[in-house]
DNA sequence: AATTTATGTGTGTTCGAGCACATTTTTATT
DNA sequence: AATAAAAATGTGCTCGAACACACATAAATT
């Protein structure tokens, strides 16, 4: 009934050789219709799939992928999925797969521009990108199709139909987490300032999704009352962008709640207790310093957009793909989790 | 560097034939000294490690899986399970993989044993179950053992070395993960009743971690001052289990907050109101009348366990094993996820 | 020295898919 | 009817590991 049926037991069963049931498999043609009707038949019945183990044995080719992110020591945020990657290379060297990794500085487009320039022309198999700014990275996905190298991204989208596989959080709706646990924690009323940290703002489309989520939960609960300001905060020249985020909470009245877009809630914990403590504050990432003072209990929670998952889920997917024909998933979110001090640990691995 | 060999290869550079590499390799003796040590001398430089693919298709044998899991009828809780084993099913039958499954009822020891013995004299090459019942599962790993049969775990412990795999969550910390949301709901002060919510009992061990880790977390913290009751709720005779609950919130003071340890936190919040109505109530699993009663607020965060995850990790780790050679884990711990009304519609995937 | 036994060593086949190439059969052309 | 061209079909090799088996060489026995 639901054997695993080989070409040679198709010819058998339809009368004719294993090279005649290969050609209409793959329809390359030279079969007569008589024959063509005998393999349908059989074909029909039965439902073959190929072994894909015996498939990727006679492929047998050694696959390139490359991996274009930032550079952690920039933004400590990256470094978890230089683990993945190690990872996944344990994991899979052994079945023909190389990865390549490449590394651009987050604050600079032409750094992103010359890193994926230099890994296009070096023809891998595929692209797996972190689409940090929009534009190039469209370029890039352009590029690698008329290229024919399949292309991936992770932790940031473009609405881009030319992805073959794309990875990430919905960041709407992660700001309506963020606004329910603030909604949790302070009632039916309060004020929170919407705090996004960041040194050079690339990642614009990230902070705006994030605050648009949350705005839109506290908007459509009209029992709750709650006065939300945005703040945009970069580093101001002449002085530390510390100093800055001090300067910032000395020039405002004490608030109920801070929501951080990015993962630089540590930079606000650091100041909270001299300057509005009793603030609650929300960040973003399982960075060690936001850990810390999560730990102090200075953050209430964090929420994890597991950026070591995205890697690992991309590679495997590109890999199985590349291996045994499994068919790309195209679009994946992931999760919204939520930490606090006594879950942390189990998402660090 | 780091190519990858082949044996005809370390045969070529030892001046050897394929063969006696081969028996180098697997040890199998029949090889002079002189040979031995060429070939030895080849495999320390290049770090040989034979191709999975070619491997798996030279075996090229079926594997069948049984899982051994309760029945979803008596407790939905299960179905997430009966989804994963459809997806892996779907995703491995074309490479020999056939997965049985077995359902026994939770709340009786004799059907558990009776499905028990059925799988192990069907010599499947791995059972991966459920081990409601310590003293009878114990039994069944011995048997495996006996039989050459892998054996895994998912969803409760048992401290057997033995096992080959197994994966659930740590229970203490989820006890702490729950008693640390009570702390910021709540604040320095209050009352709190932890319900061990169950039809039999066949998950005292369960409910205990849970109770010790959520009683820790308060001891620890002396700054806190909470009055923790506990309370096994099971059915009484002659009136249905709902009537049950219901008279026990009417026997009680109003508290604070409620803790319910097993996926029965819904029976709670459909009367508090009427009994308790500003009780903060914290619960297990995401089954749909818990989610229900989340979206309505009636229950503040429910935990996760991810039975589905723990099914799906463990019949690929055991796939990957037979097909791949890929270790066994042996232990896994999954993240202990915080759901709330916002966060929960991705982790039902 | 002749024959048996033990010990090495290499060759060839299998797993299933895929494709090149050789061979046979059919159709078209003189 | 004879030959050429085209179409259809089958055979055989490859991928890499694993192992059976045949063959060679050396050591032990009569």
């Amino acid at each position: 009934m639901k054997e695993n049926y080989t070409i040679k037991d198709i010819a058998e069963m339809a009368g004719v050789s294993k090279g005649t049931v290969d050609r209409v498999i793959h329809k390359r043609g030279k079969v007569s219709p008589a024959a063509l009707e005998q393999v349908n038949k059989v074909l029909d019945k039965i439902e073959y799939k190929p072994n894909p183990i015996a498939k990727s044995l006679k492929n047998n080719k050694n696959y390139n992928i490359s991996i274009l992110l930032p550079d952690a020591e920039a933004d400590p945020y990256w470094e978890p999925c230089y683990e993945a990657i190690s990872q996944v290379e344990n994991e899979f060297s052994h079945f023909g797969i190389k990865i390549h990794k490449s590394l651009f500085k987050p604050s600079s487009t032409k750094s992103f521009k010359k890193a994926a320039d230099a890994l296009i022309d070096s023809k891998p198999d595929a692209i797996l990108m972190v689409p940090l700014f929009y534009i190039e990275a469209e370029n890039v996905a352009k590029r690698c199709v008329e290229a024919d190298i399949k292309i991936a991204t992770f932790n940031n989208y473009i609405k881009d139909h030319k992805i073959n596989f794309e990875i990430g959080q919905d960041l709407f709706q992660s700001g309506r987490v963020a606004a329910k646990l603030f909604n949790m924690l302070l009632g039916k009323s309060g004020s929170i300032a919407i705090l996004h940290i960041d040194e050079a703002f690339q990642n614009a489309s990230h902070m705006q999704e994030k605050e648009r989520g949350f705005k839109d939960f506290f908007n459509l609960n009209k029992k709750l009352d709650f006065k939300i300001d945005v703040h945009n905060l970069k580093k101001e020249s002449k002085i530390t962008f510390d100093q800055t985020i001090e300067n910032f909470l000395k020039s405002i009245d004490p608030i109920d709640g801070i929501f951080v877009t990015t993962s630089k809630a540590y930079l606000i914990a650091n100041h909270i207790a001299t300057y509005t403590p009793d603030s609650v504050i929300i960040g973003y990432d399982l960075v060690s310093e936001n850990i810390k003072y999560l730990e102090e209990n200075k953050i209430a929670f964090l929420i994890h957009q597991d950026p070591k998952k995205q890697v690992y889920l991309s590679l495997t997917n590109l890999i199985e793909f590349f291996l045994f024909d499994k068919p790309l998933q195209e679009s994946v979110l992931l999760p919204i989790d939520i930490i606090n001090t006594e879950n942390f640990p189990q998402y660090l691995n």
